[in-house]
DNA sequence: CCCTTAAATGACTGTTCGGTCATTGTAATA
DNA sequence: TATTACAATGACCGAACAGTCATTTAAGGG
């Protein structure tokens, strides 16, 4: 490999680095391509070289935050872990992206149809995830499996995208991780 | 009152009226003040006389939205009525400006300080009623009523958020109100 | 060592859009 | 009827910003 290619592979990096940066900061809308390429160092034009548009900028950052869930795709428990292991392990890896996930489920609809279907591929991880958890920790409950997903994964995002209402110092998901799991496990542990 | 005010409060309404119609329908963002005045059958710079800027006639907007919500601060309850009842009550509430209140809570972080507060206000609204909603059916769990409003309350707005994973022809309200309900119910009935 | 090729540059273009203002027409008033 | 006041108009302005392209720089190949 030459050294001009690797150059450009660097840049790319660099390109992508920069507008995750960005990104995660102020969101996808109020982050311009002009402020993507101060962060990274290069000229403007150089990013049209790497991406092909802006939209094709975002598709790929997105893309990233997609993989950082796929290791809830191929999860393997260990036999003693409980349901609150489960959605604890959840929390942490969204967690680990928490602010850029906060913008994308935010503002998505106002993403392309590609950074859509990456939204639903998440959804169903998480959903796939959450059946697994409740088969694995002998869940029993008169409610579909769909339901007690949509009553999870709908508090956390009222948790993550209403931050502002919760006066937390920190990320929300540090702050109300424990509050989040145990009150949700009382309410589904009542339900049987 | 003069036939001059009278044809100025006449367009103002003209001009609320239009832009309720296109916020509703494509959202806040993606309307334009050139659209709206379209919309309300008068030239561009008559909006600058009614409303002083695009940020002031949104705030307009989502004040009338806010004004519809307030029924439910002075709401007095039937003796009979059930805690399902009252659920449905909140969600046929909702349904009456269910398009324009997805996209309030969709972009609300990109409007002004003005607007946010009023969706404080709502989301106050919504938990003090559903906090006498929980007294008046003398509902009893081991969970802080804060946790059973944020559980309802992001139920409903993932829901509303993401009505296009839910393959709904009608408005996901009318579709899922019942569905809603009892799962939720059960839920928290359960949790005694 | 020269020539080809491609990465990088940044000035420039076109478009969108909120907001302005000189002008117009008409209601209110004296 | 003449004068004033104000609602309405729409051409125009300036800012923001995605995307382009002629030019520059340097790596790689013969």
């Amino acid at each position: 490999m030459g050294k001009r290619s690797l150059q450009k592979l660097a840049t790319t990096h660099k390109i992508l680095q920069a507008a995750t940066t960005l990104y995660t900061k102020n969101g996808f809308l109020q982050t311009s391509m002009e402020q993507i390429s101060q962060e990274a160092g290069v000229a403007k034009g150089t990013l049209f070289i790497h991406f092909k548009s802006q939209e094709d900028l975002i598709d790929s950052v997105v893309k990233e935050l997609l993989r950082s869930f796929v290791s809830l795709r191929v999860f393997q428990a260990q036999p003693n872990q409980t349901l609150t292991d489960l959605l604890i392990i959840h929390l942490e890896i969204i967690h680990k992206n928490e602010k850029l996930y906060t913008h994308f489920i935010r503002e998505r609809f106002f993403l392309s149809k590609e950074a859509n279907q990456y939204y639903i591929t998440i959804q169903k991880i998480f959903s796939d995830f959450l059946a697994f958890a409740f088969t694995h920790a002998q869940v029993y409950t008169p409610l579909p499996h769909y339901s007690l997903f949509n009553t999870w994964i709908g508090l956390i995002h009222y948790y993550l995208e209403n931050f502002d209402l919760f006066n937390s110092e920190k990320d929300i998901l540090d702050t109300y991780k424990d509050d989040l799991v145990y009150n949700y496990i009382v309410l589904i542990g009542g339900a049987k």
